[in-house]
DNA sequence: CTGGCTGACCTGTATAGACAAGCTTCCGGC
DNA sequence: GCCGGAAGCTTGTCTATACAGGTCAGCCAG
């Protein structure tokens, strides 16, 4: 591994956290099990040891990683955590845990707003909203479910997606500007389906998050994900 | 600056965060306002310019400063501070709702830090913590069990203050300055214990909140707040 | 068998030096 | 006046080196 090559461009650092994020999608290393050495990654990489600890910080500051001195660096398999405030890509989110992700789409279908619907929207009941609900899964367990309405007027191409390639959040943000968001968490038993799809223990509770989205002061979705409780969590830090 | 110093312990770049957050919250600097450049840093303080880079991309990647390279490192905007999970006062809230609000303290003691502890404070296990209970109720409707441990080097006086006049959070802030936080939102079943406290139906869920919070770059606080699921939620909106 | 010590290995921190690349300013030639 | 380029700042990255301190296994003495 160099960086004297034409091609980099890519930090070496950035390299090596790829490496090692490629080492646990590829199964190679699990939840807790032990990371390579700094030493071990320097002559596995041809790198120096600096590099090394920098590129392995930053996945233990992004809670990838764990890191002890005297013993070692092991694969912290945390439930998962996201910002509840930053609009997050769940596909990315899980990605950049060097985890594997696919989207299931268990239904796409032009809805009519009912009464609740259209007061969250600000239209007339009975206005065309899209509806999607998609089944999102990190390493083949399912993780959310996303059942979200669209406002066709803000994403007219939204029916025509293809939710397995681009999550319905990146399609919003790429036809979209996001403007405004409003959001609400709660925590809730899931309902019988619900619990079934999300591969969830008996008597389990779940996340719930609902958010609305505005565009150019118009709703643009809402949305309402469901977490297993077990499985995810929110987490943030701010300043002051 | 220099680590030498006995007294140390606090890394360098520790320090220079701390200076910098210092600056900071003094008014020094405001948002947007230009923090000194790394060679600046290192002649005032002391270090080597690596320390110095490295606690700037630390608060960086914490998102309290922007860099860009070739222009200089400056504080950031902060606008999304604005966090619903920020309104900590739960006092406050309630009575802001036009509710009665009253506590009742449950516990009150000074606790020992276990392996668990120690790592959330950054202490030594033994270290002395002091540990609280408190029972928040609205419209005497238990609405919240808030069990808090606090570093006894920011609030000494904690175990002297009558938090049915004055909340926990609220003693805090008024002797320390809160400086960061970093919370973790989950749903969980609450123990028979809890579900009682809170007056829960049988297989309701709780929404958890756990904090830590920061001052003068030292944990405060940890504290693991516990609403009953079917009486309390979460909610904000923010504007990009 | 037990207890303590030692050494190997790990991460954590700090430094000096080097080069690359982004941006701004200013100056000189036209 | 206008334009181009060099100078001089900034951050970004990488390396080699050093030492401290935590942890654990294994050895050795009692």
């Amino acid at each position: 591994m160099s960086a004297t090559g034409a091609a980099a461009m890519v930090p070496l650092y950035e390299q090596v956290k790829a490496h090692v994020l490629r080492m646990i999608g590829s199964g190679e290393l699990q939840a807790f099990s032990r990371v390579p050495s700094e030493n071990e990654l320097v002559r596995l990489l041809n790198v120096s040891r600096m590099t090394v600890n920098r590129a392995l910080n930053d996945l233990a500051s992004e809670g990838v990683l764990t890191r002890t001195a005297g013993v070692g660096t092991f694969v912290a398999e945390q439930s998962v955590r996201a910002h509840p405030l930053q609009i997050n890509n769940i596909a990315e989110e899980i990605r950049r845990r060097g985890h594997r992700y696919h989207a299931e789409v268990l239904l796409l279908e032009l809805a009519c707003a009912d009464q609740a619907l259209a007061r969250e929207f600000g239209v007339h009941p009975q206005a065309p909203l899209f509806h999607s609900i998609v089944l999102h899964h990190e390493n083949e367990r399912p993780i959310q479910i996303e059942d979200r309405y669209v406002n066709p007027v803000v994403a007219p191409d939204y029916m025509s997606a293809d939710f397995t390639v681009e999550t319905p959040n990146e399609h919003l943000v790429r036809v979209a500007p996001l403007q405004r968001a409003e959001h609400v968490v709660r925590a809730a038993n899931p309902d019988p389906d619900q619990a079934q799809l999300l591969d969830m223990a008996p008597g389990e509770p779940c996340l719930v998050l609902r958010r609305r989205t505005w565009t150019n002061e118009i709703v643009a979705s809402f949305a309402t994900l469901l977490y297993p409780g077990s499985r995810y969590e929110f987490a943030g830090r701010f300043t002051v």
